[in-house]
RNA sequence: GCCAAGGUGGCAGAGUCCGGCCGAACGCAGCGGCCUGCAGAGCCGCCCACCGCCGGUUCAAAUCCGGCCCUUGGCUCCA
């Protein structure tokens, strides 16, 4: 099977054909710059990752690009609490989020556009959609007129009639229809604007809004509206068609519906062939979001669990498909995680010893890894099914360990290992899993303490001192140190690995 | 109210587009056995699902059609 897609502007499951193979065109539409990234950002992100290597895996170029909105009222109102103002507010942030981005394994984007320094293109979109008719200014403000796009509410399937008023309701007196949205506000931002957003230790809201950025425009001095911004970078960056819009599903509308209005009023093209959205987390009755405050930010994630199995747990789902977030699904994702790289970790000890022999053959792991890959490929091309490409990975464990506790005393199949670790290796990095473990001296000075103590375990063993022997290993599991007895031995894992 | 996505075992979560291989995957939890000084890890096996409810189509439905109930998201900033 070729790789589908569900695209929310047909509501349909497509085959995927790019414009142009070489070039996938990906737009993900990035953060407001406003407050530390949470886990479900980073969902988000790891889907959009995780497609953008899948993609390549089968062969396709992808030019991936993904916005900062670092142009808003919401960083207004950390001015004084995180940066001296606006601009320094998003800048701090900016940092922030692309380590967090770096943390959790991501590819980097080709480019990661700011509306700060796409101002020239919004106002020439703007004028555009204003000489075409589809704009019209009001009091220094401009906005898009709804009514003279017919095709307006597509994406999200609403009529007209049914949608109400966006806004603040101030700007509505400015308005022809509810429903037109702002594609330039006039002056800066108002300190009853970011009042709401405000915490206390903040500058005061007036304060903070001298700061505000604003830039000359043909209607006055002014800021960009929140939905022009993404149509003026994609198209700036990627050109008229998108192949892959991807975003959160909270963007359908309206902001996803008015980047289509924009675009498509503006070239008279379509604006992109591929809509997908990413699903939510739900935190027992509720999302998981900014607003609600109710979050988990990355870097306490990556800082607790670990980088792999943030990733593990957040593709234990499929993008489209809500996941729950509980202490529970974390845990099992770390169990999950935990029996991959052990399995790994067994079948490297195990090639690398005199016991693997490439005169040695396994059909049965040699068959299972062969299922364990084509299951994998069924999975992410059946519309990226990360959950399914799991359990294939999983498959490949166990195909490792059956054949590990088969062949204790007799040999190990040396080449079929080798595809078994190849092939977790390989895949595993496709959902950005990576095996390759720490190598800072601080692991391995630790490692070498762990022996040490282990050696005098052993000798309290030999002496059958049983009791302190186990405080010993009770100790050092304290620590986060695994201890496994086994034939050859006591064995180890540092807490991280 | 309108739009959208869902309701599958103790938990979590695939499968639903293209009806039969689903007597329902993978993982976790639970229970046996092997291994072990013990534990853990691992292996083998088992337990737990009338697939929200009602009706229909069909030789055959978790999967298709109709109705109903419930949940979540969007309609305000939000990944």
């Amino acid at each position: 099977m070729t790789l589908h897609v569900t695209n929310t502007l047909t509501g349909d499951t497509e085959p995927f054909e790019p414009q142009d193979p070489d070039d996938v065109l990906l737009y993900y539409c990035g953060l407001t710059v406003s407050d530390p990234p949470h886990l479900g950002h980073a969902r988000s992100w790891v889907h959009v990752d995780v497609m953008h290597r899948w993609l390549e895996h089968l062969g396709y170029g992808v030019r991936h690009v993904e916005n900062f909105t670092d142009v808003n009222e919401k960083i207004v109102a950390r001015v004084g609490e995180d940066g001296a103002d606006e601009a320094d507010v998003a800048e701090n942030y900016i940092e922030r989020t692309l380590a967090d981005m770096r943390s959790l394994n991501l590819l980097r984007a080709e480019v990661y556009p700011r509306v700060s320094e796409h101002v020239p293109e919004i106002v020439a979109l703007v004028e555009t959609l204003i000489e075409k008719d589809y704009a019209y200014e009001s009091n220094g403000s401009v906005y898009f007129d709804v009514t003279g796009f017919e095709e307006y509410g597509k994406l999200s399937n609403q009529a007209l009639e049914e949608i109400e008023s966006q806004g603040d309701p101030d700007e509505r007196s400015e308005k022809r229809h509810p429903a037109d949205f702002a594609l330039w506000k006039a002056d800066g931002v108002d300190a009853n604007a970011i009042e709401e957003h405000r915490h206390e230790d903040a500058a005061p809201a007036a304060e903070a809004c001298e700061t505000a950025q604003t830039w000359e425009s043909p209607w006055g001095e002014g800021r960009p509206g929140w939905h022009i911004e993404c149509s003026a970078m994609s198209t700036t960056h990627l050109g008229d068609t998108l192949d892959v819009h991807v975003g959160g599903r909270d963007l359908v509308f309206p902001h996803h519906e008015n980047e289509i209005a924009q675009s498509e009023a503006a070239t008279g093209q379509q604006f992109a062939k591929y809509w997908l959205h990413c699903e939510l987390f739900q935190m027992d009755e509720e999302k998981m979001s900014s607003s609600l405050g109710n979050f988990v930010t990355v870097a306490e994630a990556v800082d607790r669990w670990g980088t792999n199995v943030v990733r593990t747990f957040l593709t234990a789902g499929s993008y489209n498909s809500q996941q729950l977030y509980s202490d529970e699904t974390i845990a099992e994702a770390e169990e999950r995680w935990d029996r991959l790289e052990r399995a790994h970790e067994a079948a490297t000890a195990a090639i690398d010893s005199p016991n693997a022999s490439a005169k040695v053959t396994d059909d049965e792991l040699r068959e299972d890894v062969a299922d364990a890959r084509e299951a994998f490929v069924e999975a992410m091309n059946d519309d990226f099914n990360t959950r399914e490409a799991q359990s294939a990975l999983l498959e490949v464990a166990t195909a490792i360990n059956r054949h590990l506790e088969g062949s204790e005393d007799e040999r190990a199949d040396y080449r079929g290992l080798r595809r078994a670790v190849e092939t977790l290796e390989e895949l595993g990095g496709v959902l950005g899993l990576s095996f390759a473990g720490e190598t800072d001296g601080s692991a391995e000075l630790a490692g070498d303490v762990v022996e040490l103590v282990l050696g005098v375990r052993e000798r309290e063993r030999e002496a059958g001192n049983y009791e302190r022997a186990d405080e010993l290993r009770d100790e050092l599991e304290a620590l986060g140190v695994e201890v496994q007895d086994t034939d050859e031995g006591p064995s180890f894992r540092l807490p991280g690995e």
